[in-house]
DNA sequence: TATAGATATATCGAAACTTGATATATACCA
DNA sequence: TGGTATATATCAAGTTTCGATATATCTATA
């Protein structure tokens, strides 16, 4: 199980709200399902990253009720903190996927020259 | 100019040292010169980086006296400190590589279908 | 000879990041 | 009633980051 970075974490989890809005807890599900159990974002750095995008201004949190099946409709069960890409966060994520696609392939210069001259031979 | 990560400086030095010796210096212009100046690695990321790597038995460091073109040859001038890539760092890069292209390639797995969804369309 | 710029290694310190542990509370199932 | 899953959040100790700084030599030029 991979910990995520913040750079690729708030890559990945901006990502994810591209696709649709979503909760800390159902984004972190997602990252372990969607990578297979590969990728891991604990707690304890998914809410931190969480905070510091609303701070930016990257995604937009709204609170929301969650309804028990049988639960009384005037209790105030558990609540929610769903968080919706806004279009700074839409505009950031673009520039972050062209920034990450070229160190990929600047790092591939580097890496595949060494692997060339006598490396992985075996 | 883009600053490389410890993780990634870590896997661009080796790779720069697999293909022979060099020094902390040299191996920054290096890292320059063949990223056509979009990486930058820093004397304050280079030498801490150098002394982690050292320490771990990765890099195997030797001192070697440079001499001025008219020197006088008894005198003490500039130390240039050399490393080479130990078979343990030879070892840990192959490593390296493997595990940063398992990460790409799960990293694509969320950055596609969000560019898919509706980004980038202008 | 002076001096400026390139070469070369190295540390400091403030801020940011990392991560296991902890805290709190609700929902579901047997 | 107890155990597991859901759900958000903070703490603290350690690590990383990075511009600034320190020190010293080499080279070119005026």
């Amino acid at each position: 199980m991979l910990a995520l970075k913040q750079d690729h974490s708030q890559l990945v989890v901006l990502s994810v709200l591209a696709i649709g809005p979503s909760y800390g807890y159902a984004i972190s599900k997602d990252i372990a399902a969607r990578s297979e159990g590969h990728f891991k974002l604990s707690p304890s750095g998914m809410y931190p990253l969480l905070t510091k995008l609303e701070k930016n201004g990257l995604i937009t949190p709204s609170w929301e009720e969650v309804k028990a099946a049988g639960a009384d409709p005037d209790s105030s069960g558990r609540k929610r903190k769903w968080y919706t890409l806004s279009a700074k966060g839409k505009k950031q994520l673009e520039q972050s996927i062209e920034r990450h696609r070229q160190v990929q392939s600047l790092l591939d210069g580097f890496v595949t020259p060494s692997s060339e001259s006598g490396l992985a031979t075996g």
